[in-house]
DNA sequence: TTTATATACGATAATATTAGTCGTATTTAT
DNA sequence: ATAAATACGACTAATATTATCGTATATAAA
């Protein structure tokens, strides 16, 4: 539980290689290579990424990513969001029902632990955590 | 993703519950009718909490659980814990190997959000989000 | 203008994790 | 004795995550 999924670690990684070779494009195949990480699914990732405007793409030979002047400044709560939706530790914090039978006892306690962890994401940049 | 467990969503109701009725001994059985709870999910998840002295456990007819002293005052983390094993982001955070090929360039990242998730949950009790 | 390389994107299959169930043992009040 | 409760391990079902596949589009370079 409270685990980061795969596709925000394969992110992770991506962009910050993509910081350390600076403006240099670099595809996705030459990172998946790098890392041993899927193609296909660190390609997917990167295209969310791009169209946040978090790294840009270029097409055609010779093309790939690099970092935008949003990359460094980006917060963890954002970077999260982009790839995998709302923050929320439970799905109710957000989704309109709550299975419970009579009565939620722990709507308060969900809404401040998630307030909480959201609140910690919202202040940590990418450049926060190098 | 970072979405907690039904297990530890449904010790927070049961102990929320337990916190309710103060020193009343209450039955699984009671609990789960009354929130619409699996029976069996919530007697594993309630030994836990009693084996580490969360709640207190009497046995045969009208036992039951209900809180002890350290209830209120167990910290998310010791909580979260109990349930589910070492809180950690990505399993590499305690366990040895690293997946990826040459080199692994998140380490730092990734302990610096998990440190600051651990921080968080270390400095919550039970009745702080109550 | 053809070719090779790269991103873009949706659909589907494989795998892992979580959730839930079942059976049996043990304790204890009545 | 019996019934009600916790204790605990094994197993099954459901769900979510991870990975793959196929196809389209853009573009640099021969």
């Amino acid at each position: 539980m409270l685990k980061i999924t795969r596709k925000v670690e394969y992110a992770l990684i991506a962009v910050r290689h993509l910081e350390e070779t600076s403006e240099k494009l670099v595809s996705v195949n030459e990172i998946s290579k790098l890392y041993g990480i899927p193609r296909e699914l660190l390609a997917k990732t990167m295209q969310k990424l791009a169209s946040a405007n978090i790294v840009k793409s270029v097409k055609g030979p010779h093309g790939g990513y690099k970092t935008t002047t949003k990359s460094a400044n980006t917060t963890l709560n954002d970077f999260f969001e982009i790839l995998e939706g709302p923050t929320a530790i439970m799905d109710c914090y957000f989704d309109s029902g709550c299975d419970h039978l009579t009565n939620c006892n722990i709507r308060t306690p969900i809404n401040k632990i998630n307030n909480s962890i959201r609140n910690l994401f919202d202040n940590l940049t990418l450049s926060d955590i190098s």
